[in-house]
DNA sequence: GTTAGCACTCGACACACCCAAGTGCCAAGT
DNA sequence: ACTTGGCACTTGGGTGTGTCGAGTGCTAAC
């Protein structure tokens, strides 16, 4: 019972099981695959595929089926990544060289990934701890609210509005910008607090007071980015899959609707050596995505921001994984111009 | 066979059926509600109300449930908005009340609709024509790059990255600032497209080019504004109403996932004179929509944006069109502030 | 280590059957 | 002119039974 040969077996079962959706028997594999040997023998090999844990049976006597451990090690193991065709590959750069801005490239690539690989794609914002401030604009609404703009240099903008306690005048404001602004222009984002502390304090005592409660909307401003939405597409292809999830698809509805689930999700995935990463059903933390598997990479400068898909376990991943990988790859050059 | 009583009767199958989700017989509409006669009575009337295509059988025998046509008669003629409890709008006020700025308030607002109405919330973002220019900001991001930034008095902040042909020099940009800025500052953005024609025009030969890329973005940010951008919430009740739905709910999601397809939607509705509009089932244009209602209401200035829920025809009307109605007016008076 | 054979299990399907809920209609009552 | 009780008829749904096919596990032989 030679140990190749059962995996040749486990590799057989996914594939089919991916594609028909039905419990696949010893008899129709030895039919399907030319395995070489009688149905008997891969009997034999399956009752040891099962007592490993890799397959399982829904119900005495009926075909096998992966378990999540079984599609584990077929991903780690057993699975090429299938690359993508040269026509897919040119549809990719294309789609994505039309693209205006970078808000516009983002919405291309979501729905690109999702119609890729037939899933939920979900696409975080590219991070832009990297890049450094530009410019700081101050305006003044009404007497009580200012408006803060920050513009970095990779070209995102981020506004905030923020409500001042004594009224503040014009010329204070003025004062408070120039002060600032010289302080912190070309200061890398992620050292912007830094700077704005000693800025702060170098400010007169009269302007101290407005100048802390802008300089709080600033770090923030810094701080979160827009790393941290998220953009989806594809969330009908949910309901086609609709039998492969155990309960119901309203949980993943809910947890694809809540950000900072996804965001949290998506950080906390191992990215190993291929850079990479997938998380198979039960491997999910958060309940609600069991029988959901996540297949997710990261792009950009250092890989800071991720993106990737969610599908049901019972999935193609060699195609998904080469989807995303060449998505990502493409998104990074595009956004490195 | 008094009209009254039919109508009485219309209302009661709605009400039945909304709640049980079944069809509803003469009998258990005698035991249900107290109508004074007897179920052979109410079995003439079924007689009527079917041959007028308000209500239906699904089979030969079997109860009946309420058309399109009757959930409309019922909408219109029927029902009473039911208001909401005390608690209710207590809990409205406080939670809209909590936000910092607009975002946050449409955020806000699209998931506290869609946990109200148990529905999928779509809020459209309001709309910015009235507002006029309290700032623009132009920033070189590259030779070939420029970042244009137009704050509008509302607090709305619009960006956009263009690319010049040939160079441009920090001067000349600083010129153009300059003189747009001069000509615009303050002008309505609803305006902006004239006051920007003339400002070109009296630009120096030199920068006529680059003033002319710069002042076509410049019209776009204002024309297009956010008002074309919608915030979702609550799909995942779309997954509980299953069987509600005669497909599958996936053309419900991809409707949803294009914002245009939902924009148009909001656009269309006729809204009378109680400002609150209706679509039932398959009165609405795009067919896969068919099998859901719509129910919308315009919020702020002019009631010109759009808010509202989609949910299965089979739905409980009076309530929801209470909630939608209820978050519309508290929107707009947080929103006048 | 592989194979053929065999007994056994079980889900899926088809069929028959009955029951409850409901309808439509008629004739009688008010 | 409505309303009502009564009655025959329809039908979906639930249940029980039988059959069929795919599949398994095991054993003995190769």
């Amino acid at each position: 019972m030679s140990e190749p040969r059962r995996l040749e077996v486990l590799r057989a079962i996914v594939e089919d099981y991916v594609h028909s959706r039905e419990p696949v028997g010893s008899k129709a594999l030895v039919d399907r695959h030319h395995l070489g040997v009688s149905s008997a023998t891969i009997r034999n090999d399956m009752a040891v595929l099962e007592e490993e844990g890799l397959i399982a049976a829904p119900h005495t006597s009926s075909g096998r089926i992966p378990t999540d451990k079984g599609y584990r090690l077929f991903v780690d193991r057993i699975s090429e990544v299938k690359p993508l065709s040269a026509p897919e590959k040119k549809a990719i750069q294309t789609l994505l060289e039309g693209a205006e801005d970078v808000d516009d490239v983002m919405d291309r690539t979501v729905r690109l990934l999702a119609q890729l690989t037939n899933q939920v794609a979900v696409v975080q914002f590219p991070r832009s701890g990297g890049a450094s401030v530009r410019h700081i604009e101050f305006v003044l609404l009404a007497p009580q609210q200012i408006l803060i703009v920050l513009i970095a240099t990779n070209g995102t903008v981020q506004q905030r509005i923020v409500r001042t306690h004594p009224d503040i005048q014009e010329g204070d404001l003025a004062e408070i910008k120039q002060r600032i602004l010289s302080a912190v222009s070309g200061v890398k984002l992620s050292a912007l607090p830094g700077e704005l502390g000693v800025a702060l304090s170098q400010l007169p005592p009269a302007l101290r007071a407005h100048g802390g409660t802008i300089v709080k909307a600033l770090e923030q401003l810094a701080g979160l980015g827009r790393e941290d939405r998220i953009l989806l597409a594809g969330t009908a292809n949910l309901a086609r899959s609709t039998g492969d999830f155990p309960l119901s698809i309203g949980p993943i509805l809910e947890a694809l609707e809540e950000q900072v689930v996804m965001l949290r999700l998506l950080s906390e995935m191992e990215y190993d050596a291929r850079g990479i990463s997938v998380r198979i059903g039960s491997e999910n933390p958060y309940g609600g995505l069991s029988g959901a598997s996540v297949v997710a990479t990261g792009y950009g400068p250092d890989a800071g921001a991720k993106l990737g898909i969610l599908g049901p376990t019972r999935m193609d991943y060699p195609t998904t994984m080469a989807a995303v990988r060449a998505v990502a790859r493409y998104l990074s050059r595009i956004l490195e111009e």
